[in-house]
RNA sequence: GCGGGCGUAGUUCAAUGGUAGAACGACAGCCUUCCAAGCUGUAUAUGCCGGUUCGAUCCCGGUCGCCCGCUCCA
């Protein structure tokens, strides 16, 4: 990261905090580690967002391939579910890999990615190198370091197979002398916690690690009660927890976050179409809120690094200052397969599959999972709107598309004398049922205009002595601080142009 | 989890082994017919715990948190 985007991640971080977007967790405790609170303008933008996804997705799904609307129904499922279900799902195995750690290289490994090399004669060290080593590196290490033998003169094991005891004997993959590793350390990336007042093991259960479970697990719920019919999908916004290794970059990487997940069952032939689908609805959803495509990178993610259940995803990466000149993920969207639904049909040993009358067939879907951090989209919505402007008081200024603003609009009375400020209070009041507004009353206009800059308020209604002759305010432009007057009675109609289009 | 850096008002910074100062911000008031103007005033800080010391914000240890690099991100 380079220094000045060091610096802007710091202002932004900042600025959050002195505007009261974003604290942290348990702040007057020392914070912490993982956590944040979204204070009164960071909680208007994140529903902001997510009201739009689920208008996007719910309430006015895309025209289908076909230009009719596609059908997808939402769901709220619970954040804790049966543990059988993560047995199911692959997180319960997935999310425990024990790390060793080398104490005299510093280096941390996946103690199933270290293969040992074993002595057969019982005699001298064993050697451990990464899973992935060539022969050729293996050969000239052990020349060095195991003289007058050759891979053949050993056994392979995986390091997670082999006894702590036999640590001693070992070296490490970047060392030359035995015994440095340390005990594996089980990584759990499952929150954990007990359902029932009295504790004991058999009531352990876990904070789900991502939404969609919830989803699989009401497929059949889900069918039996909607009348819907393949193609369809089912959304879910709510909270998920991941014990990160090591949280970073402000809320990007946090242990409690929100994701906005769709599941869109189709049928295994219609996978590429809708997938390419996806990819396009999902990235028009980005441009419409002000995210340039510019700032957007497609990575198809390479079949080494994608996960266990998928045959394609691609990532919506975005420019966040602390990957710039990089991306880092904003949204994945995941080919599942019918990985998920065959898991848990065999767990759970209850029928999933789909039964299409009009083919005469049943068969389990297949998925398309477009998936977002709603708490990384409201993160990269501020890092976007964050524009520096030293022609301005405030020095800076957030450039919120309007109908993301936490605010739309602020009123203000030129002065606080009650000829200006009664007719302000009558706007204020015939305005806030409709949009989130501020009345601010007090201190000089420029002070005033300064601080809704600073918190992205794209419009300002100002009255003044014209107003009382004429019903006319004046209405500032965030971006350009340009002035326009306009009649009292047309002030609705003209957020409602700005902010819905 | 490892290594390095750091922790002083809301924010950004300053200072000191004898308990802290500014700017901006906030608040109250005056003034004010359009961009943080001017004036007066107010409140607010040494992350937490322990040690050394007559005395610690400063030195030491621990802890928590933040930043950077590894590792991790199924």
């Amino acid at each position: 990261m380079s220094d000045q985007m060091k610096d802007r991640m710091k202002d932004i971080v900042s600025l959050c905090k002195r505007r009261g977007f974003i604290f942290a967790a348990s702040d007057i405790y020392g914070g912490i580690n993982g956590f944040w609170d979204y204070g009164p303008l960071g909680v208007e933008l994140k529903n902001n967002l997510r009201d739009r996804w689920w208008h996007d997705m719910v309430i006015a799904p895309p025209l289908g391939l076909d230009g009719t609307p596609i059908s997808i129904v939402g769901l709220d499922s619970s954040i804790i579910q049966n543990p059988k279900c993560w047995e199911a799902s692959g997180h319960a195995s997935g999310f425990n890999d024990p790390m060793v750690d080398c104490k005299e290289s510093k280096k941390r490994y996946r103690a199933d990615h270290v293969v040992v090399l074993i002595p057969k004669d019982g005699q001298g060290y064993a050697l451990a190198f990464d899973k992935d080593a060539e022969d050729i590196e293996i050969e000239k290490r052990l020349k060095k370091l195991a003289k007058n033998k050759s891979i053949s003169d050993f056994d392979r094991k995986s390091l997670d197979q082999i006894p702590v005891e036999d640590f001693p004997n070992i070296i490490a993959p970047d060392t030359k002398k035995a015994g440095t590793l340390t005990e594996p350390v089980q990584f759990n990336m499952m929150f954990k916690t007990t359902s029932g007042a009295k504790e004991g093991s058999d009531s352990e259960v876990y904070l789900r690690p991502e939404t969609c479970a919830g989803i699989f697990l009401n497929f059949k719920n889900v069918l039996d009660s909607s009348r819907v019919k393949v193609p369809f999908g089912i959304a879910q916004i709510g909270k998920a927890f991941r014990n990160e290794v090591t949280p970073r970059n402000f809320i990007f990487r946090s242990r409690e976050f929100e994701q906005m997940e769709l599941e869109w069952f189709c049928a295994e032939e219609d996978v590429p179409k809708w997938f390419d689908f996806w990819v396009e609805q999902r990235t028009n959803f980005w441009l419409s809120l002000g995210i340039p495509k510019s700032e957007l990178h497609f990575l198809d993610v390479p079949k080494e690094d994608l996960s266990h259940y998928s045959s394609r995803t691609i990532d919506v990466e975005y420019r966040f200052p602390f990957a710039a000149p990089d991306f880092d993920e904003l949204e994945g969207i995941a080919h599942r397969g019918n990985y998920d639904l065959t898991q848990h049909q065999e767990f759970s040993g209850q029928k999933l599959d789909y039964f299409d009358q009009a083919e005469n067939k049943r068969y389990l879907p297949h998925v398309i999972e477009p998936s977002t951090g709603l708490t990384r989209g409201v993160l990269a919505l501020i890092c976007e709107a964050y524009t520096v402007d030293e022609n301005r008081p405030s020095g800076v200024y957030l450039n919120f598309h309007p109908s993301m603003a936490p605010k739309k609009a602020a009123i203000l009375p030129l002065t606080a004398k009650p000829h200006h400020v009664e007719p302000a209070q009558k706007l204020y009041m015939e305005l806030r049922d409709e949009f989130v507004v501020d009345l601010d009353i007090k201190q000089n206009i420029g002070k005033r205009y300064a601080r809704q800059d600073e918190i992205g308020t794209p419009y300002c209604f100002t009255i003044d002595n014209e107003t009382l002759e004429d019903h006319s305010v004046t209405v500032r432009d965030r971006n350009t601080m340009e002035q326009q007057r306009i009649p009292l009675d047309k002030v609705k109609a003209f957020l409602r142009e700005k902010i819905y289009g």
